[in-house]
DNA sequence: TTTTTTGTAATGTCAATAGTTACAATAAAA
DNA sequence: TTTTATTGTAACTATTGACATTACAAAAAA
């Protein structure tokens, strides 16, 4: 199974928010347009990134105003990863549920694959922590 | 999203072959009892297990002689994972379909995370390569 | 010929993603 | 004060995938 595409939206909203601060009214309907979804999706996403502080969003007609309450060198990629991915248990593998505890294999096949696999996702999530917003948005500078 | 059980259920089943291969009469119905999961599904994972040349499955009355192709110091996790995860492009993270190209950010974003992501899902895909079904069974025979 | 087991199809349930419409609450601007 | 713009949130739909179950033809040994 994929990794949720909301994730990707999430960088992409954090990228735009500090891109175009200064030019434009940064808005949902606004990022909408950037990312092509539903204004609901971002207002959702945004509310996520909210949550785990990264964002300020006012409401009402003083809205336009959406702000990094974070620097880019201060938020990292595995911040926004748990912002918006919600594991079950924190875990990435999933595990089936009643392996037979009366079969030696059933009963310890917990032990001999939670530490594993949990090693696993500790190095994915090593990597997400050492890349930055800051590293996006630099080498996105290259490109515009 | 958690990546499904139906890749632990294969671990399981490729450590309960080897485990009791002198010892039992090896059928999907066998593995169905540890795993305790419905037998059609160790089945539909065999076959995955066997389009990826790791188990053969005699048919019929011949069977409960399921056997593994290769020797468990062959046999790593990341091959198996593969054999039973489908990734749509081989990419662990999804994206979002249609950023907007006439946005800086919209037309970028695709060329300013993939390389990122990749890495990530290279990290992951690595730490599981290095894992060798022999390293689970030793594991366990420490427990039996 | 009988029996066992596989390969596979059909069907059902449940949860999650993704999209849409709608609208009360908010708060600035007129 | 009224108008207007925007958020937060609920309700609903569609689609997909995971996981489960029943059923049975095909295979192949007993």
């Amino acid at each position: 199974m994929q990794i949720s595409s909301r994730f990707t939206i999430a960088l992409h909203i954090l990228t735009a928010i500090e891109t175009f601060k200064d030019e434009y009214r940064l808005t949902s309907e606004f990022l909408a347009g950037s990312v092509q979804v539903n204004s609901v999706i971002i207002r959702n996403i945004l509310l996520q990134l909210k949550s785990a502080g990264m964002v300020q969003i006012p409401r009402g007609r003083a809205s336009g105003s959406i702000v990094l309450l974070k620097k880019p060198e201060e938020i990292n990629l595995l911040d926004v990863y748990k912002a918006i991915e919600p594991l079950e248990h924190d875990t990435l593998f999933a595990f089936h549920k009643n392996p037979n505890p009366k079969c030696p294999v059933g009963k310890n096949v917990h032990n001999i694959l939670d530490d594993r696999l949990l090693s696993v996702q500790k190095a994915m999530e090593d990597k997400l922590k050492n890349m930055k917003l800051s590293d996006v948005l630099s080498d996105l500078s290259k490109l515009i």
